[in-house]
DNA sequence: CCAGTCCCTGTTAGCGCTAACATCCCGGCG
DNA sequence: CGCCGGGATGTTAGCGCTAACAGGGACTGG
């Protein structure tokens, strides 16, 4: 190997005395400058190349007062969903050149969220990816007044301020639709934590496309993200429906709840899809080998991670930009089917 | 607000003006050393207070070399346990005062490592933490010659390089004993995949603690973590009871594959823990409302990043330390019961 | 044939901070 | 009473890099 030599770190100017040109010339070479000549550039390339050489960052931090860094921000990163945005942007930083600094908020409150940013300025991050789908989170980053580029990452819809999201009315919209195309009278819903936006938009899509095919809206039954919640909306949904409720299709906030509701429903005597269809949201890797197989609504974290860098870069180089949100997908698995034959009021 | 003003980078003399130093005497009680009169540094503190100071890392970490930064390194982190791994080192990280910078590497070759390594090296990172659970992540790491500080954080056991993890052999032992201890003859195995450390290290448990009590071991069958390969080992076991082999207790080497197991075995009509007990490993979120909620071993992944986190300071301060594996302590649940009465050769 | 121009390259300054050295002032001791 | 030691503070240099400016050679046009 003959990078490694007795490790004393490679500065600049060992390059340039390698190729025999100045400094000023391999960081022209490094940083892309036209004005230099071909024979030169090709020489210190290969200067770098064989001393294994990568400029430091802090230096360069401190004249540039960029260090192609972003940070990210979030306050709850055990769920599914979260961990998934970190990885999704964690590649698109990368790809685009920019490393990933993530910070994990023990609560969402103004204090620790300005020290959070406080970090991430002394640091010299370019700029801050926050996380916030919780309205506590949301609200704590508008208590905090930062100097640096900010874009959230959130569920989407109409936002005032730069962000990137999945559009959960579009998913939850697509969920109803596919129970209401199998014939199912009308679809109950089992909601996420009342604190949440995305949990909000995915009531907002699902009642949107019951409105639209003029079914009616049953009541929700509220959950909280977790299965418990889910089995406990099962228990009461196998009860209405044994007392005579017409209850066929149920489209759940997230898969968790599905999982704890489809538990319920067994435990009940009944089974998807042939008595109840049920749709979670989220397609947990354990979501295809549930029993049955769940059907769900997909979100492109990978594409969102994209967008979200796209976004802040673009913020960085001055540019106005207006991203769509991300479309969810639905994915159609065994857990979802007709209507039972003999439902209760079967046919008007 | 006192702090935001033109919002121009506020550096050290600004507080050195305010509080009628030298912007030496700042740094000097920035840094905590002893020779400053205890009026001086108040007056100094409460400048950088009112002003809302914060030191330039960039700045710093080119004079000292060091930027309070660690650096993680993952392969994988989609799985539960990493997620947890990267939560736990994030906040440990941040109680000590360092940053945390993330990297997921695309791919376990050596290449992908050098090329992360070589970018937390340009960051100046103080010291790498390398989740390395696969063997090709660990390969990738041992070609991959760096002078930063490097801790791994791994399955535990016997340890040639500095590493900390959670003692996988005494989780599985614990799962195993537990099964043993509630009258099963035997313990069958379900594995995770043959090049994760970790799944070999719950294999290795699980056959010593039979050892340890002089029950035999039945062959192990192979799964790969998800739900689908204990769904078929749960397919397999079935068939294989139904056939008249005494099968009453299983452990397998995570939540996952159990869940799968779970669904097979009701789909043949077979239920835990009458039928069968059923023990997994990392209580996933879900297990406690599996049906049955599901016995599992739990890791601790807030300890384990405390002690990575130690680990890694205690080598920067020249210090050897040797840290014991975390220990992981077994959930019991609903999933795990006696012995049926009736099994197959009752008794003798 | 010389000024003007453009391209390539080198030299210099300085980003914000800490380490090393210089300075000052005070009290104690020969 | 002068000198010395040491604590408190200020001054200077320089970390590795980029930006700004300076210089020199080749090439053009008048």
């Amino acid at each position: 190997m003959e990078p490694e030599g007795p490790s004393r770190a490679l500065v600049m100017s060992d390059v340039a005395a390698r190729a025999g040109v100045s400094h000023q010339t391999v960081s022209r070479v490094i940083n892309g400058h036209p004005n230099v000549a071909p024979r030169t550039r090709e020489r210190v390339e290969r200067a770098i190349r064989e001393l294994g050489y990568r400029p430091n960052t802090a230096a360069r931090a401190l004249v540039t007062g960029s260090t192609r860094t972003l940070g990210f921000v979030a306050v709850n990163i055990n769920q599914y969903g979260p961990a998934q945005t970190l990885v999704g942007l964690e590649r698109a930083a990368r790809a685009a050149g920019y490393s990933l600094g993530v910070t994990v908020l023990d609560e969402a409150t103004a204090e620790a969220m300005r020290d959070a940013l406080d970090r991430f300025t002394a640091q010299s991050v370019d700029a801050v990816l926050a996380l916030a789908t919780y309205d506590d989170a949301v609200e704590a980053l508008h208590q905090v007044h930062t100097p640096l580029p900010l874009v959230t990452v959130q569920s989407g819809g109409a936002l005032e301020e730069p962000a990137v999201g999945v559009d959960q009315v579009a998913g939850a919209r697509l969920a109803t639709r596919h129970l209401l195309d199998l014939g199912h009278r009308t679809v109950h819903h089992v909601t996420g934590p009342a604190d949440s936006k995305e949990a909000r938009d995915r009531v907002e899509g699902w009642r949107t496309e019951l409105a639209a095919v003029g079914a009616p809206a049953p009541e929700c039954l509220h959950g909280d993200w977790t299965p418990s919640s889910g089995y406990e909306a099962g228990r009461r949904l196998a009860a209405r429906k044994r007392a005579g409720e017409d209850i066929t299709a149920v489209f759940l906030a997230n898969d968790q709840m599905a999982l704890g509701l489809l538990a319920a429903l067994h435990e009940e005597g009944l089974e998807a899809p042939c008595d109840v269809s049920v749709v979670g949201f989220d397609d947990l890797p354990e979501a295809p080998y549930l029993t049955p197989p769940l059907t769900t609504v997909r979100q492109d974290f990978a594409e969102l991670g994209r967008r979200a860098v796209e976004l802040v870069l673009a913020r960085l180089a001055g540019r106005e930009l207006h991203l769509q949100p991300v479309p969810p997908v639905l994915l159609i698995r065994s857990s979802t089917g007709p209507v039972p034959v003999g439902s209760t009021p079967a046919g008007v």
